[in-house]
DNA sequence: TTGAAAGCGCTAACAC
DNA sequence: GTGTTAGCGCTTTCAA
């Protein structure tokens, strides 16, 4: 690749000031027609490419907005050779927010956390970008405070843990409520009574609202839980959730001596690791035990029966991320930090009991 | 938001020159530990963050890639509330040209074409970056051809049309082999014989692709077609795959005066829309007609009857274009352009009377 | 191992 | 309208 042409060349070219060129790319009306038709013929004859990088420089602004999020690979979605099925949160984050952003003529720089030098992964990105989102737990508290000294920073999912971050903008999703109201429908509507949760050991906040909603709802229909999951797994993947199963079914480790009715799952992953345990053993879902999980990964309706669970708004999550910072950015919003709870939904579907046998070209969703 | 400082205010704090600021964060080893120790306190303490612009414009390379896109908004699917079924390949392009950066240190940088000034959006992109790839057709030929003089370019999807732009690396999916595979799957082994292939007025090398692919393979069967599609239409949308199907079955179009025996469809989306209107009409899929797409969208698997399509690597497909770029980019490729043929595999389903009644946690997929 | 100084390519005042 | 002139914050020789 041949040295770029830069302003210099340009304006020599079609005889004008570096600064009228300047103007052509960013102000062409304050630039005489004609000129301006000069500076662009000779810009296109020698290849000229404003450079992003000089531009930010000058201007301090990069017309970028950042995100950053954890290296989310479950190593048991890896080799799943089916993309849909591997399709995570992240990727629909990265979906809304790239909308939103580009509705306000800004790009998306995106990066998942990585091990490196002194150069973490923020620093890279909040280096070229004007302002940026980052998931929950993805970066050291220490250092996102640092950061968003200088430019706005929201986070995402994972309610704001850290008391030195509360001045930060932040959006999360009802996990408290969703949890509460899956946990409604088993007890009421079908009559459940035996409810197994299945948490982390690693304490997540996601995941203790979760099970606060599980608590809530069973303590209302007057079921006893205890004041800790029936189980908590090192990790919430598929291998682990399957393990989970096996535990719940095989050793008796519930008040009764029998198998709890309904195993509720902290997260999906671990649901669909259950089923493919329980269908494993002979156990059928939801006749034998019913099965629910949380997040509404693409995986789950995938699965067989289709998984129960609570939905979670991740594109939203992510527009709602970049219309937040692009606020910020353009001093729209007060002093005062946002807090954002979006909504989620329960879908019921078969490994409730819901069969949500589809009708029509849409239906089984 | 304060002034960021810099390297000069580090440099102050810890009685060091910037040169000396500069190299921690380069080449750590390069300084003194004590020295070292003493810079990164001081960069603590003063929240210094490396400004990406000026290292960019200083060294000539950002450690970013891009990916432009088109604004492949279907305003069909833009109101489906279910995201899932609302994730475009662009998602899973994204995904893997991500992944595969991530892999090799590179963070991405993702924008969708949007009307603009005179900035077009490559130009905004090629800006920042170190090399880029380019959904087909998303930019202008002639302005691509001016930037890839300057930086790494990759072509995805749609065969290299343009001779001017004949340098540049590319990939693209097997379009051709695959609608021939499909074809030949509901000629030989479902044994129909009046296919209808539906595509597009805008004549786009993909579609032009697959219809060879059908041509030869009812050639090969004896089945004759004309040199042209059954259908062209405006856009291959939801919509207008309705309105094809309604004029598939309507008027009596083709050369028996009867409805073909199946409508194949040159992308999923059509093949979609006209599953519901042939819904709408009372004429069952497959009994009474056969719909094939092509693609293999998420939301091809979530209808029903689930669409037989022609599945393409997506994921892949973004991979190999990062690696490409950052072989040109370490100087590892040699001179002669790469170009890539990406196998494709056909998803036998529902919609062309394979049913792929799934058994097992993972069945119907 | 560290420092001094010269850019990198552009924008932004400010004059003309 | 258009030109002049400083920087923007960093990397990079070249010396010391």
């Amino acid at each position: 690749m041949n040295a770029a042409p830069t302003v210099y060349d340009v304006a020599e070219r079609s005889g004008v000031s570096i600064a009228t060129v300047s103007r052509v790319y960013r102000n062409p009306d304050s630039v005489r027609a004609a000129t301006r038709e000069r500076v662009l013929a000779a810009a296109r004859e020698l290849g000229y490419v404003p450079s992003g990088n000089a531009r930010g420089l000058a201007s301090r602004s990069t017309g970028v907005l950042g995100l950053c999020f954890p290296d989310y690979a479950d190593p048991d979605t890896a080799d799943i050779e089916d993309d849909d099925a591997a399709m995570l949160y992240s990727d629909q984050i990265i979906r809304g927010m790239e909308r939103a952003a580009r509705r306000h003529g800004y790009a998306l720089l995106i990066a998942a956390s990585l091990e490196g030098g002194p150069e973490s992964l923020v620093a890279k990105v909040a280096g070229r970008v004007d302002g940026f989102a980052v998931l929950a737990r993805t970066v050291p508290t220490e250092e996102l405070e640092v950061i968003s000294r200088r430019q706005p920073v929201v986070m995402l999912a994972g309610p704001r843990a850290d008391p030195s971050l509360d001045h930060l903008d932040h959006v999360e999703v009802a996990n408290e409520d969703g949890q509460y109201e899956l946990t409604r429908h088993l007890l009421h509507d079908h009559g459940l009574r035996r409810l197994a949760y299945v948490g982390v050991d690693d304490t997540s906040p996601d995941v203790e609202a979760r099970f606060r909603g599980f608590r809530r709802a069973c303590a209302e229909a007057g079921v006893d839980t205890g004041t800790e999951p029936a189980l908590r797994m090192p990790m919430m993947t598929q291998a682990e959730g399957a393990r989970a199963a096996d535990l719940l079914c095989g050793s008796d480790t519930d008040t009764d001596g029998e198998r709890p009715e309904a195993f509720v799952f902290a997260n999906d992953q671990m649901a669909v690791g259950a089923l493919q345990a329980l269908e494993r053993r002979g156990v059928r879902v939801p006749d034998d035990v019913v099965v629910t999980g949380f997040d509404g990964i693409p995986l789950s309706r995938l699965v067989r029966p289709s998984l129960t669970t609570v939905r979670q708004p991740m594109v939203r999550l992510g527009e709602q991320a970049a219309e937040l910072l692009i606020g910020r950015l353009h001093g729209q919003s007060g002093d005062e930090p946002v807090s954002l709870v979006l909504p989620v939904s329960v879908a019921r579907r078969e490994s409730c009991g819901c069969a949500g046998k589809g009708t029509g070209t849409f239906g089984a969703v």
